[in-house]
DNA sequence: TGTACATCAGTGAACGCGCGTTCACTGATGTAC
DNA sequence: TGTACATCAGTGAACGCGCGTTCACTGATGTAC
């Protein structure tokens, strides 16, 4: 059950491809394969089996270690979610010279992971995924939601306890505009814009700061 | 080549299955019929296959008036941006107590539209199409874009001269926002929020409005 | 240290399926005479 | 008004394809003795 640790090692350094009979680490191989196609071809160009081709394996090995396509981009999007909720956290917690930067930097962070990391992001949001038929998946998600709200709580200090709005819902806005910038500004559609996604995030974000009341209404 | 007025109007008149051997109406009926398909099933389930199917017709009969399954989908998809176009225009320059009420009638149009006719917008924003292959979807997609930055352009006059942001960039983060609350929060995916996507908007616009000192500070 | 054995991650062939697309055709419709 | 004909929107059969999934199997690996 267990396996030594020169296996694991072995398997970790044999990235995509295996050498012999038995892969070694099979599992996560098959989800970078899945990776790269999601980020090429999009989560709806993606198939088990062009993955399990590209991890060098026939098709029908994937099934020991997963249950089948749909649990495969679900594990794929599951990591996206831990990494996404890592970042979020990495960039709230270190960005503190203020609540406020901290704040921006979450905003920054969520950009830099769309574009650091396309495959997770495309299974995370694009790929139709049911987050309610893989409970696993929607507890990360949750995970890092919470990071958000968490960041937003922390910016909510700063506000006239009467007129603040729940940090639950200037997360969701925060939130809502960075994601709407990569899908609209950031794709590979044709809708240009004369900004790039970060300068267009970090403008919008500044101006909806002003509008609570959290930054100068002069610069 | 040109048809009787009595053959269009029959065929007008008969939605989506045909009653005779020919169908009178087939071209339109198959984009209903996919619209039914696509805000079933997303884009992705969608098939040509059954598309012919549902509006009673062999597949191969959809080649008499799209280059494929691809055409097909462009074609929703620029239907869509014609009427998203016409909603916006009218949500503009209908609610014209004043520029700033004209705008945020813009964005709550947004959000209809997304209700309304969700077959239409995720052809539109869910399908991957892409607008380069499709002239004729990103001219119109282009002046539904054209109305969003008029309004924002109209709006930007009660903005003192010297600290006006562009009316395209602004215009670009109601955008974003909308779309975003509509992607995270208007979706069957597990993403929930204590409030309705009407509320989260209206309340995310107004605060955005309020950074860029076009409403009291206070309420 | 060497051998027998259990484990189980892989193979490879096969499946049924529905897809998009093509093709020669057919039959309803409108028009010319 | 009636008939011959051109048009062209539909049919239906066929295709090749790649998909996800299954199954009995095989062979590499680690372990017990």
């Amino acid at each position: 059950m267990e396996k030594s640790v020169a296996a694991r090692t072995f398997g970790r350094s044999e990235p995509l491809v295996k050498s012999g009979y038995h892969h070694g680490n099979l599992r996560q191989a098959l989800v970078e394969a899945s990776l790269l196609l999601i980020a090429e071809q999009g989560p709806t160009g993606f198939t088990l089996s062009e993955a399990a081709k590209a991890a060098g394996v026939t098709p029908a090995a994937v099934y020991r270690h997963f249950g089948g396509r749909d649990d495969l981009i679900a594990e794929v999007a599951r990591q996206g979610f831990d990494i996404f909720a890592a970042l979020m956290h990495y960039a709230y917690s270190d960005g503190k010279p203020t609540a406020l930067a901290a704040f921006e930097a979450t905003g920054r962070a969520y950009l830099a992971f769309a574009r650091k990391y396309p495959g997770h992001y495309m299974a995370m949001f694009e790929s139709g995924l049911n987050l309610n038929a893989h409970p696993d998946v929607a507890l990360v998600a949750s995970k890092a939601r919470q990071v958000l709200e968490q960041a937003a709580e922390g910016l909510s200090q700063h506000m006239p306890p009467n007129k603040r709005p729940p940090a639950t819902m200037f997360s969701a806005h925060i939130w809502a505009m960075s994601h709407g910038v990569v899908e609209l500004f950031m794709r590979g559609n044709g809708a240009k814009s004369p900004f790039s996604p970060e300068d267009l995030l970090e403008a919008g974000i500044g101006i909806y700061l002003r509008g609570l009341g959290l930054l100068p209404p002069d610069r």
